[in-house]
DNA sequence: CGTAACCTTCACGTAAACGTTAACCTTCTG
DNA sequence: CAGAAGGTTAACGTTTACGTGAAGGTTACG
């Protein structure tokens, strides 16, 4: 066979080392390491020596799982359902794509519809549950706001600011 | 005299023992004790032999911990910042408001809206950014529905389901 | 008034999520 | 090609958020 670059995909195989990807997403290279082990990711290659290549779409899934953990406060474990075999799989799939029949195609797709179906479920729950917390603070707010009006005075004092959202 | 009830006051005193606001909560004992440790809220009263007794605003404060917790992710520090004093200096607050001129109350009570304003802006923050996280989902799930309208034969296939939000 | 059930304060144990250090190897640069 | 900069694995340390007894006092009940 002809020497087949390896991998030679859709990218210019721009690989970072950890170090750069851990200035890129504000983790610790640690933290990163931490995550491979859990099974959260693979680095797309290693150097020669062993060294750790990360390429773009390594960088998405890091700043994805930083999001999950910091925004949405899930645990690791609960990123790593979330994440499941996604894109760990994902690598496999595109090579599926590249050669199978359309049914193959489609039903890989659809699997990944699916992921992303609970993902998106998983995430509005819980974007559902804050907002029926911040419900709560605002009506806290609101019974504020009527006790100062009745101490300013009865039925019309100075209206400080109205606030409305 | 005629034996006054022990702090006779507003409420019946019906006070809770930590079991049965564990119960009450969904938390367990340890952490309600924990979470005193970490000065998050102080029972309400102690009993004879130094039983930690609750009362309502007392449950409705872990209850408003649990969530913090669960529902929106923070840290028992954050959820402490969050607190700050708020229903801690409460108490000392009824007191005064109790007691003294309107403009110390009026005082009183912008502080306490004060805190409120900055916990509706901490939980609608982290409910953007989720919302951003969600719509960014939405986005990936959208990408794959038009590979699977592409695969599924040009642009007139049989439309699945349709899911709009 | 005995005793079962519950409470108290230590105090040590644990899982999760990394931080830190050690000992050693790899890469890049002058 | 030396050697500083950065990477690797391995292993132990740390913080957070409790779990789990131990040893002993307190309450409620028959």
């Amino acid at each position: 066979m002809p020497a087949a670059p390896p991998t030679a995909d859709t990218s210019p195989a721009h690989l970072l080392k950890i170090q750069e990807v851990a200035a890129e997403t504000g983790l610790t290279t640690r933290a990163i390491r931490y995550y491979e082990e859990l099974g959260l990711l693979e680095p797309a290659a290693r150097s020669e020596g062993a060294y750790r290549l990360y390429d773009t779409s390594d960088l998405e899934r890091l700043r994805y799982i930083k999001e999950l953990r910091d925004e949405a406060g899930f645990s690791l474990a609960a990123i790593g359902q979330l994440l499941e075999d996604e894109t760990a799989r994902e690598r496999n799939r595109e090579r599926f794509r590249a050669s199978h029949d359309p049914r193959e195609r489609r039903a890989i797709l659809e699997d990944a519809r699916a992921r992303v179906d609970r993902q998106i479920e998983t995430l509005e729950a819980k974007a559902t549950r804050l907002g029926t917390m911040i419900e709560a603070a605002r009506d806290r707010r609101t019974h504020l706001d009527r006790h100062l009006a009745e101490l300013d005075g009865g039925p019309d004092p100075h209206p400080d600011r109205k606030r409305a959202r």
